[in-house]
DNA sequence: TACCCGTGGAC
DNA sequence: TGTCCAAGGGT
């Protein structure tokens, strides 16, 4: 690992800043210090690019102008707006801080990375770039973009991918920041980790900083940083029922348990679901059906024929799940009773009104292109 | 600690 | 088309 001297570092942060204040991105969270704007831009931007966001933050602030109208905000309408962007709980944990910040503080902001780190969804990264942005407190932020900038810049082979690293970068890092500009000087890093040292495709010859690229200097760009790999997504099986009535297709509200909580999709059971432990003979689509059928007269009394939809599972893939989604239709004549099933009628014209989960339209996709063109036209 | 949690872009 | 990557946090 390289050492810098306190020149060094001097010399850095005049060639970074200068970089900066010339070159850096004109974003629509940049045009204030306002700790809101910094906040859910910086929630939004968590594992999700910088042009993905822009509409996104554009729309929330439209809708959500305030800490206080956050607050208020009826969830389906802040889940409706984080529709798209992934990682639903980023929203839901957006919305409890809001409420800890009018009820706990009395909409007064917490102002030390320290304090912020009691706000649900801000961790030690958004702590950081909340309380250096906004507030001008001299510490790291260390994400994703510092991890690669100065794994490169002073050849850290510590793997990344460890939680216990993050402690050693922000202990290299404290001192590099700028006692002046902490703000711009961690997002300067994220630009220079956007742009020039990217993941791929990196550009270190004409970087600002080449001079101080260890990485570069010695050939071993390429080498950094080091990160051991995910496991691949496994296999879950499942089933997606298409229910139809008169009063349009049977939706269910994913609860807390669930992944995608709070979104609406199909009723879709996991194929494990329905293992019998009566039974002597493998499952099979058959038996399966079978089940499914006696499961919603049963337990909801709601009689339905189930009846396969022809062609390959719809497939769906997540950070740690790979759905294989088969679906299944049942077309009731008339409207039954949801008494005992936790569910809703939503007629066809206002499903897209709902807040819905990629998996979900792409089941909805797959029935259209199966032979019914006209479901969930808008009006 | 190890694992869970979404989606779209780039190659 | 599969794979990796992108301004992480919660449990």
């Amino acid at each position: 690992m390289e050492k810098w001297s306190t020149a060094t570092i001097r010399e850095f942060r005049q060639t970074l800043l200068a970089w900066y204040d010339r070159e850096g991105r004109d974003l629509p969270w940049r045009h204030d210090q306002d700790p809101y704007h910094v906040w859910v831009s910086e929630i939004m931007l968590q594992q999700t690019q910088v042009q993905t966001v822009i509409p996104y933050y554009l729309n929330f602030m439209a809708m959500f102008p305030t800490v206080a109208d956050l607050a208020q905000a009826p969830e389906e309408q802040l889940l409706k707006a984080w529709q798209g962007l992934g990682y639903y709980s980023r929203a839901r944990n957006l919305q409890r801080a809001a409420r800890q910040l009018v009820d706990d503080y009395r909409g007064k902001w917490p102002q030390t990375a320290a304090e912020l780190l009691d706000l649900t969804g801000i961790g030690p990264y958004t702590a950081g770039a909340i309380a250096s942005i906004a507030f001008g407190e001299v510490v790291p932020a260390v994400d994703g973009n510092a991890f690669r900038v100065f794994s490169r810049l002073l050849l850290i082979d510590a793997d990344i991918a460890k939680p216990q690293t993050r402690k050693l970068f922000e202990q290299v890092i404290q001192p590099i920041v700028d006692p002046q500009r902490p703000g711009a000087f961690n997002q300067a890093i994220m630009d220079l980790g956007s742009s020039y040292m990217t993941a791929k495709n990196s550009d270190p010859a004409h970087s600002p900083v080449r001079a101080f690229d260890a990485s570069y200097r010695e050939n071993c760009v390429a080498d950094f940083p080091v990160k051991t790999k995910a496991p691949r997504p496994r296999p879950v099986p499942y089933y997606g029922l298409i229910v139809t009535s008169p009063a349009g297709y049977l939706m269910v509200q994913r609860d807390a348990t669930q992944m995608l909580t709070g979104y609406w999709t199909f009723p879709l059971i996991q194929q494990a679901d329905l293992q019998d432990a009566t039974d002597q003979q493998p499952a099979t689509l058959q038996t399966d059906i079978a089940h499914l059928e006696q499961r919603f007269m049963t337990d909801y009394q709601l009689p339905i024929t189930l009846t396969p939809l022809s062609g390959q599972p719809v497939s769906h893939t997540y950070t740690h799940q790979r759905w294989q989604v088969k679906l299944l239709v049942a077309e009731l004549s008339s409207a039954a009773d949801l008494t005992f099933y936790p569910g809703k009628w939503v007629a066809a014209s206002t499903i897209k009104t709902l807040p819905l989960p990629k998996v979900q339209e792409k089941l909805m996709t797959r029935y259209q292109n199966q032979g019914h063109p006209a479901a969930f036209k808008q009006n």
